[in-house]
DNA sequence: GCGTCTTTGTCCTGAGAGTGGAGAAAGTTG
DNA sequence: CAACTTTCTCCACTCTCAGGACAAAGACGC
């Protein structure tokens, strides 16, 4: 199916654009009290949107005291695609132009089975969204890898955990596939901008967002606008040494935090702590599944059993150390806490309080809080759509 | 006398004040290179601009092969006053509109002395500089203090080291002591806008200005923009912990990079090692001086004392440390090692280097410099220049 | 039911912003 | 001294944008 092309012709139709897409249908005479314009400029832009067919009318709003309103609204028949690639599972999710989710999907995949395995995958999932009639076919795409990109190309370099994805032209062979624009992004910085659009940090310009899963990563989002560094590694914190001398690290340092406090690190010290038989829970767990993760080790928390709740104690402590480091460097408005170990819930989030609360400036600290992200697993795909839109809602 | 008091009256004027202050006396054809403007626009807002007096005619130019052009510049009149407050000195210079520096005084004082005396000094140094027939009067005035500060009031807010200046209005009481526009920063943004300006940093977008003196503090600037932090505390980095359970700090806390390492901590180990035989150098200069400082250690060190040395390496592998963890998760494109301690040159810096490059990434080192600030004591008042500049260059 | 008030949206006019071309002014070069 | 360059100014034309007048459509009080 054709899709649309259409793009805003100036930065006043591009800020339109933005606030249907955040504050849904809406009046002309709203859009005035929201943008700063005449209504007679207003009116043409609108119109003129309305041509390109991004917007449509929407009908009759209820009367506010006086002539009721002719509201518009984005195309509902926009679809994006949000795709989320994890280390050891992909989200791909259909919204509309509003970034609602209307269809979600998730399949346990190990990134390292590369590129074109996982990219496969995608693109049958894309497809079985499409066949179940939530969308005729895609207007744009995000996608979020686990590891750096070069942004402005969409092309993931060096990514320690993704052998054979470096250099991979993510964005090209995306666009290809779909037909579509396709932005490529971190999948930290994803989920940053999905927390940011729709989750805790709302209204938030200046905040981090740790993302704890297989690794450890860390969204950093300046001014309201992410901040990805040089060569788009920014808020790669897995590698912080947390501990001197500390354990080795796949990267070939000691002590990295990600050594010592990650999903998959959190699975090796349960599986170590119930093979010295430290915790009757954990062994139990370990005998009737083979293996563990941090899901047991949350139930095994949840259950009461003491070597777990040591685990995520020691755990947050590492983390919370770090943090507290970066809230002194970067003094944000909000720590977010997301990613898989959220399982781990309070336990989990009073150490990490504990130790930035404890180690940084009363200032940098007095009024801020460190919450769990909101929107779990969907906060990645939501970021993916938004990060998409934010490209195609700007002017060409 | 009455100071010019005009302001750009849009955008267009406000980038060609700045073109002129960075590239001093250009011909209207010069600028049009560098704004995307149509030359007769350009002519016209050069024309308004000249209205006002702050552009004023400079001659004709040499010929690029056809007619001679007519250059204008900045009006050499005007003066900017740019302060730093460090934690045992003052440095106050005047410059012209593009930022040169005219004269320049120096004067040791302990800022816990408080900001009515410090101010009186400051006035002091201004009315001196002015005596001097350097300035009849300033247009806008830039001030740094060694601590946080509530940017847009201009206000220090709970400076540790800095009692008696909580909530002290810096902003209000210069600009109603010199008649003038005041603009308040940290000290150490001031330093990263000025090597910004004028030193290694130009041209970088995205950089690191770590200054160690009496403590230490890291200017950051992200997308060519000081990033200050929702309080203003952004890059108080002297109290992230660099060794567990090390040595007491003045905050509370333990270990804090600051207690380990810095101008004071410095020559408080001096003072030690002296007092413990383990140097003759140091010995000798304590008795001679009565008291050692970061200077004395850098001479011991110069002079090939082994001691001095160990004492330089070991604290630039604690600031390497930290600034490692810092350079993951910012990745910059440059760090800058400034302030008091410089004097250390070759042997911190190589320290530094080592951490850095042994610990972080390397996407994020690969191609990443760690040099000396290039301006020494005057990055700071440059940086205070320029900030009251881009403030008064900017639409009203 | 009816006039009055409020809200919404459209139309029109006039002030500026901005472009691009013509052409004058002032050089260089052979 | 002619031909070519570069710089700057002037002018006509287009487009943007604001703000007021006005029409449409509803709420509300009497």
């Amino acid at each position: 199916m054709r899709r649309m092309t259409a793009r805003p012709a100036n930065a006043h139709q591009a800020r339109l654009l933005k606030l249907l897409r955040d504050g849904g249908p809406n009046s002309r005479a709203q859009l005035g009290d929201q943008i700063d314009l005449s209504r007679s400029k207003l009116a043409v832009e609108v119109d003129r949107l309305l041509e390109t067919g991004l917007v449509v009318a929407d009908g009759l709003a209820a009367s506010r005291g006086g002539r009721r309103s002719h509201n518009v609204r984005l195309n509902p028949g926009l679809r994006f695609l949000g795709v989320d690639i994890g280390a050891t599972s992909v989200d791909v999710a259909v919204t509309n132009a509003e970034l609602e989710i209307l269809g979600h999907l998730n399949q346990p995949m190990d990134v390292r089975e590369g590129p074109v395995a996982v990219f496969e995958q995608v693109l049958s999932m894309a497809a079985k969204l499409r066949a179940s009639g939530l969308a005729e076919g895609y207007d744009g795409a995000g996608i979020g890898v686990p590891g750096p990109v070069r942004f402005p190309e969409g092309v993931p370099v060096a990514p320690p955990i993704m052998p054979g994805w470096d250099g991979f032209p993510v964005r090209e062979a995306l666009s290809q596939e779909l037909g579509c624009p396709v932005m490529v992004d971190n999948d930290v910085n994803l989920m940053a901008m999905g927390e940011q659009h729709a989750g805790v940090a709302r209204s938030v310009g200046d905040f981090l967002c740790v993302k704890i899963g297989t690794g450890i990563g860390c969204g950093i989002v300046a001014g309201g606008d992410v901040h990805r560094g040089v060569t788009g590694s920014a808020g790669d914190i897995g590698h912080i040494q947390a501990v001197p001398d500390g354990r080795p690290c796949a990267c070939g340092n000691r002590g990295c935090l990600e050594a010592h406090f990650s999903g998959a690190a959190l699975a090796r010290d349960a599986v170590e702590a119930a093979q010295q038989g430290l915790s009757e829970e954990l062994a139990s767990r370990l005998e009737a599944g083979g293996t563990l993760t941090a899901v047991d080790v949350a139930a095994a928390a949840a259950a009461g059993d003491a070597t777990a709740l040591d685990l995520i104690r020691e755990g947050g402590n590492r983390v919370g150390q770090v943090i507290a480091g970066l809230v002194s460097f970067f003094n944000p408005g909000l720590v977010v806490i997301g990613g898989g170990v959220t399982g781990l819930g309070h336990t989990l989030l009073a150490a990490i309080r504990t130790q930035v609360y404890r180690q940084s400036l009363p200032l940098a600290t007095g009024n801020l809080p460190i919450v769990l992200g909101e929107l779990g697993p969907t906060a990645g795909v939501i970021g993916a759509a938004r990060l998409i839109s934010d490209h195609l809602f700007s002017p060409a």
